[in-house]
DNA sequence: TGAAATGTTGGGGCG
DNA sequence: ACGCCCCAACATTTC
């Protein structure tokens, strides 16, 4: 009988396997397993949809753990001490996160921690490459994506190998049941069950999905990935975001033996996918505003249009632009969007809306299973022109052309607009154009798509 | 991980 | 047969 404790401190980590801090209690001896809703005072509190899916991912987790999870919620830096006191923990250990608020938070615990003789274990369990450990020759971070990638990702040591799960899990049951419910992290209407349907959260679920992507998405990936309607891409985002899947596991299942010299081009992209998640997280540790500001200053003088109006048609799926509905009302139905339809739409909002990039990430982060704050800013900032290696301003997506090209016959116009379900492939890209649509219950095209693209050109280069 | 404007080429119709 | 024009089709430049 061992009388050694630690605690685990569960996060963005909500799994058993590949989970070096788990791995790390697991082997000192008894485990108090926590998980703190402590993000509610800060200025990114997760939105409804994020919530949504904590709920159902605790749930699978304190499963997992035998229904032995205490769910807590206030501030970690006065709970977990008060646990180690109770609980008598010697050690304690967590994942290491990486948005500033919760850098800052992580760091000042661990010290007074420290400093009251409990041992403190922060491990990687998110990232294949530290972001500390990837810098230019000069010792600057880098700021474009190709070379930090290659030169700076590739060329380094390779990412570790995935831990199995523990071999036992020897849990402490909590004194008081604080289980998952008592988190309140469901809203009160009942909008979400639809959205749950397109998605087993479960940490079982992560890795039958990444299996099926494996089987049946990537050997097509490069091409087919652009195409909304077509089931190519991984839909990784909201359990690796959340941890129900690491990275780790991610990249090194998908590196299959005796690979076609096709197969590996496809496998590089894909690689090269979380390699963009990389230079996200990265992007937001070096320069910890980057949700806030833009990265490039000389935008901050941009005269975004305030118009609520307008954003309202844009979150609603009413612009009259069917690929920009279709891509709202996926977001708004399932609590995702297609990648390629993600560009589409915030190109939209911030190029022939002119809004504000900030306000598309925000109701991304309301509304998305899997808004990460480094992913979300660091990509909304790239569509706008002011990120990091971002898209240069005059690169404008005309939404009828990008709906020709990767939407085709329509068919996921058809799925996500309804009311155009019966429209022929010629004037469903622009019902507008013709008389046929006249009578369908579908709003006209909320800006003129040549005249907003020349306000914004000549706006954007005023800078 | 664009699109539009502008430039070039080459085949076919026609005097 | 030839030159001329028209205009797709493709390439290049510009935003």
């Amino acid at each position: 009988m061992s009388y050694y404790t630690s605690l685990v401190w569960f996060r963005q980590d909500l799994r058993t396997e590949d989970n070096p801090a788990l791995q790390a209690g697991c082997q000192k001896g008894r485990v108090l397993a926590v998980y703190i809703l402590d993000d509610e005072e800060t200025s990114w509190s997760m939105g409804g949809a994020s919530k949504v899916w904590l709920h159902r991912a605790l749930q699978d987790l304190d499963k997992s753990l035998h229904g032995n999870l205490l769910c807590l919620q206030g501030k970690a830096a006065s709970l977990i001490p008060e646990l180690v006191r109770q609980y008598k923990i010697k050690s304690v250990f967590w994942n290491r996160c990486y948005e500033p608020w919760r850098i800052h938070r992580d760091t000042q615990l661990k010290s007074s921690l420290r400093n009251q003789g409990v041992e403190v274990e922060s491990f990687n369990g998110s990232l294949l490459w530290e972001p500390w450990e990837v810098l230019k020759k000069d010792q600057t971070p880098y700021r474009v994506f190709t070379p930090f990638y290659r030169k700076g990702c590739l060329a380094a040591a390779a990412p570790r190998m995935p831990l199995p799960a523990p071999e036992s899990l020897n849990l402490i049951t909590p004194d008081k049941q604080e289980s998952v419910e008592q988190l309140n992290l469901l809203p009160k209407i009942n909008w979400y069950q639809p959205m749950l349907q397109h998605w087993d959260i479960s940490e079982q679920g992560a890795s039958r999905q990444l299996e099926h992507f494996l089987e049946s998405g990537l050997q097509n990936y490069k091409a087919g990935r652009d195409f909304p309607a077509m089931k190519s891409v991984s839909r990784l985002s909201p359990y690796l975001h959340f941890g129900l899947i690491s990275p780790h596991q991610v990249w090194h299942q998908s590196q299959m033996n005796g690979m076609s010299d096709q197969l590996e081009k496809q496998l590089d992209h894909f690689q090269s996918e979380l390699g963009w998640r990389e230079f996200s997280y990265y992007l937001l540790y070096h320069f910890p505003t980057l949700p806030e500001k833009n990265f490039q200053s000389k935008f901050d003088s941009f005269p975004w249009r305030k118009d609520d109006e307008a954003l309202q048609k844009w979150k609603n799926g009413q612009t009259g632009y069917p690929i920009i509905d279709a891509g709202m009302r996926e977001l708004w139905q399932t609590g995702y969007m297609h990648n390629r339809v993600r560009m589409i739409v915030a190109s939209f909002l911030i190029k022939n809306l002119m809004i504000d990039w900030r306000e598309g990430a925000q109701w991304f982060w309301d509304t998305l299973f899997d808004a990460d704050l480094a992913n979300n800013s660091a990509s909304w900032q790239w569509v706008a022109g002011c990120g990091a290696d971002a898209a240069p301003y005059f690169r404008i997506f005309n939404p009828v052309t990008q709906s020709k090209k990767f939407d085709p016959d329509g068919e996921y116009i058809r799925h996500f607009v309804p009311e155009l379900s019966g429209c022929s492939a010629r004037v469903l890209h622009a019902p507008w154009e013709s008389s046929e649509a006249n009578l369908i219950d579908y709003p006209q095209p909320m800006v003129d798509l040549k005249s907003s693209r020349k306000d914004a050109l000549e706006a954007f280069r005023d800078l």
